[in-house]
DNA sequence: CGCAAACTTGATGTTGCTCAAGCTAGGTGG
DNA sequence: CCACCTAGCTTGAGCAACATCAAGTTTGCG
């Protein structure tokens, strides 16, 4: 009935190649897929761990997998989802600065990081290309500590249904989450518990429908938007 | 008996040159001077607004300011705390992400934007130099989300402490502290009223002294540290 | 000296966490 | 094909941490 995983969450890779290249050359693209690899990693397997070389940048193509930061008793802080088209792996310091583990089986395409890092100073537009990554990051990450240090539960949750429907395609109302309620808790600053309890008011109040735990539907994106603003009731 | 905020938050502006610049030829340099110029701002003035077009990257060369989000009820999320020799204003759609407003009588170094987006594929490492600005933006922002979403109010206050030293040079025990008690609540998810009551605490177990509202002494760094990290009892 | 802004402290309230128990669906083996 | 088992989800009851509301207190400035 429902589409499952697998071709759920990698819904449109651009057939035309490589977020990586995008708007460069075809010499420059030709260079750049030199010092590339493509690799395949199940549900819970991580790419690499907080802590570890920075030795390569990665692109997804395909799947999903969470980014995240522990403290030394264990809690855990989810920084990113990451689908088909993203780029991470760019560490200022040489050391990776989260851990990036697979959620749904993801394919990647792989680039050494000493090869890109002779590249940049060498093919035009790609020091600016991954500027524009840097930045996209950035832009998340200010949104998402706006989110965590000043939006209330229902707040959260409204505005992470959001994200993930604008991540979609926007098209249809029904979309479909790849992730656990504990990762979205851990996303949100929040427990399993209260995520759950808060899907449920969410439901109850009409804003959605949980068809499955793992699909929603949205009936009225507008109030949506305002339970995500607190503009509501 | 203690230095005022304008000498004491601008302590060390490499007297060579512009961090902007760091590392670049002296023919880089000069280019980049060229589209450049040095304004002024007083406490509260605002650099730029959530919303601006963004035409300007600045460079700030003495005094503090604070970068902050709203919420549309007025809710407030201070994404970072600003001094001499930081970059801001690299906004990837154009458009600024955040206010910037000063604490402190602030100095900057303005480069108009359209100049400098000019520059970047004509002058070798600039934009080496910018990436390298945004990765270190973005790793505070991602230490902030740990912060944020996973530590308890007096581990927020300690964190906040550590980074007040770490960012005055680390020397000596005493650090000053150029920010109001809303905003340090504002930038920790948390409330006038607890901040204070966290720094009494703190007092009372003897981690810190408060010889006035505005220094703090550390006597002991490593107790700090675990009060930061929940590592104490 | 008086005022305003910022800080501190206290009393009370609410949100979301903790602990604990059912529920549901998917997968496995008889 | 069905019973069982497990992992993940949901629900409930009680509680703790932090917010809110409301005074005081201190500090710097005109």
């Amino acid at each position: 009935m429902y589409a499952d995983i697998s071709t759920a969450v990698a819904p449109k890779l651009e057939t035309a190649g490589l977020a990586m290249c995008r708007g460069l050359a075809h010499q420059a693209t030709s260079r750049i897929m030199a010092v590339s690899a493509m690799q395949k990693y199940q549900p819970g397997e991580c790419l690499f761990s907080e802590g570890d070389d920075a030795d390569g940048i990665y692109e997804i193509t395909g799947g999903m997998l969470r980014l995240y930061k522990l403290l030394p008793d264990g809690r855990r802080q989810i920084t990113g989802f990451l689908g088909a088209g993203q780029v991470l792996g760019l560490a200022p310091e040489g050391t990776h600065i989260y851990t990036a583990e697979a959620i749904a089986p993801v394919t990647v395409c792989r680039y050494a990081r000493a090869a890109l890092d002779r590249l940049l100073d060498d093919v035009p537009g790609l020091a600016r290309r991954l500027l524009s990554v840097t930045s996209h990051e950035l832009r998340a990450a200010q949104d998402q500590m706006l989110l965590l240090g000043r939006k209330a539960a229902g707040e959260k949750v409204a505005s992470f249904l959001l994200l993930m429907a604008r991540h979609q395609g926007d098209g249809a109302d029904g979309i479909f989450i790849p992730m656990a309620r504990g990762d979205i808790a851990d996303y949100l600053g929040l427990t399993t518990e209260t995520v759950s309890r808060t899907f449920t008011k969410l439901k109850l109040a009409g804003v959605i429908a949980l068809p499955t735990p793992n699909h929603v539907d949205i009936p009225d994106r507008r109030r949506l938007e305002d339970a995500a603003n607190g503009t509501d009731g």
